[in-house]
DNA sequence: TAGTGGTCTAGACCACTAT
DNA sequence: TAGTGGTCTAGACCACTAG
């Protein structure tokens, strides 16, 4: 194990080890079933106390990467399903991450008055407005999935002038207006295409499709997204890792 | 804020903690949007060191239900979806913490030698036995799920003689064989109900059916179940809660 | 300036596992 | 007995927010 740290870094010490022993892991060079160095020894290697260490290691551990057992030690958990880590991240990312090339076609950008459901979802008034964006998403030029989506638009004003067919949302809410995602909570339901959904997506109608309901909060607890996407089920199931007692 | 902790008990104290301000949560004592003790208070409250008092608030805000703001403080959250946090528990445990009454009916009970797929998923040779378990899951007497479930025997001795139409599978396990469930990797998929499972369900065939396949892990990363879950999509909605930077 | 959460240290004791 | 992870302490400095 070879790691070495940026001590001057803005980027805290247990993320840094963090981050080294996941690359090693998905570039497979921690293989399934090898030890990790234990807590003691992953301190006295990188020089930082056991309890740096230990969060590194904890944060590995909820993410599905590894196991601990006591009296044992830290090892590299095998993937049974094929789980790619789910976690809050957008469509381009999460493509990207499934070694899929994304892209994205819009259908609707407007500005309108939100309507009773989604004002209550983002935490606004109905008589604020909201963009209300549609966007058919594409995962190597094949349609994937539709998008109805509501953001505030006085958290983000002139957000309907970005490039938001190439660029990833996500991206621009952190970079231009400097909010990032902390948490989303997420409903799946399972559905049958409308015709007007299937014309989108190029599949007959009444073909399976998977609804993942998701309203995004910022880091500041503001409610910045509501959106729905209609995933075609023949080209998209959603993975997650779950963990008992997440200390 | 009113907080007395059993310094006896086994029950770890930051476990202690988590506990009662989520019950408190959860009865609505304190509200949404309510501020929580802040970590030094906590610590002060429940005569702890202030590790402990974040190692429980961090519990906390994995789950979504309060977040952090530095400089400021720490806040019950609002829910704007109806998102029972999903944890690793089982069908029984899941629908009682929704107010409903579970119920099961089994279809199937034997052992059979391990199909290549399962085989992989459980971490088994394929001359190797399973239990083959398929169950009616009812709600209120109402028909809810179709599972599909495959566990290796010879973790599991003479599993197939106890009573698994009452007892929650998950109970069992840890009481009778002391295994308990750690981790879960989850794959969901939407797809049209065949004829078969539309007939068990009392639904039409080619209505919408939610798709949950879970490999769930103990402890000491054993691989203790490989199951596929079809639900009603009219009667059943999965619920996430995702956080960035689980650490 | 006072209070907050974020990070980090250098210890400690415990229950557990393997040899 | 030696090593592991689980828990806990009593501090420390930092960046940030509010009044």
């Amino acid at each position: 194990m070879n790691l070495t740290l940026d001590r001057i870094s803005s980027v805290p010490l247990y993320a840094q080890i963090h981050g080294e022993i996941r690359r090693q892991i998905e570039a497979d060079q921690l293989k399934a079933g090898a030890a990790v160095p234990s807590e003691r020894e992953l301190a006295e290697i990188c020089k930082v106390s056991r309890m740096t260490a230990r969060q590194a290691l904890n944060a590995l551990k909820n993410e599905g990467f590894v196991y601990q057992e006591r009296g044992i030690g830290t090892f590299v958990a095998k993937r049974k399903l094929d789980v790619h880590t789910r976690n809050l991240i957008g469509f381009t990312e999460e493509m990207r991450g499934r070694g899929l090339t994304p892209s994205t076609k819009i259908l609707l950008a407007r500005r309108e008055n939100a309507a009773q459901e989604v004002a209550q979802e983002l935490g606004i008034e109905t008589a604020d407005e909201v963009f209300h964006f549609q966007r058919l998403r594409l995962a190597d030029d094949s349609p994937l999935a539709f998008e109805d989506a509501f953001l505030p638009v006085k958290h983000f004003p002139d957000l309907d002038a970005k490039n938001l067919e190439n660029e990833s949302l996500y991206k621009i809410l952190e970079t231009e207006y400097g909010v990032a995602m902390r948490r989303a909570e997420e409903i799946l339901e399972a559905t049958c295409a409308s015709k007007e959904i299937a014309r989108a997506l190029a599949i007959k109608p009444k073909s399976a499709l998977l609804i993942v309901h998701r309203v995004v909060f910022s880091e500041s607890n503001l409610a910045v997204e509501s959106v729905r996407t209609f995933y075609r089920a023949d080209r998209y199931r959603a993975t997650f890792v779950l963990t008992k007692n997440a200390v």
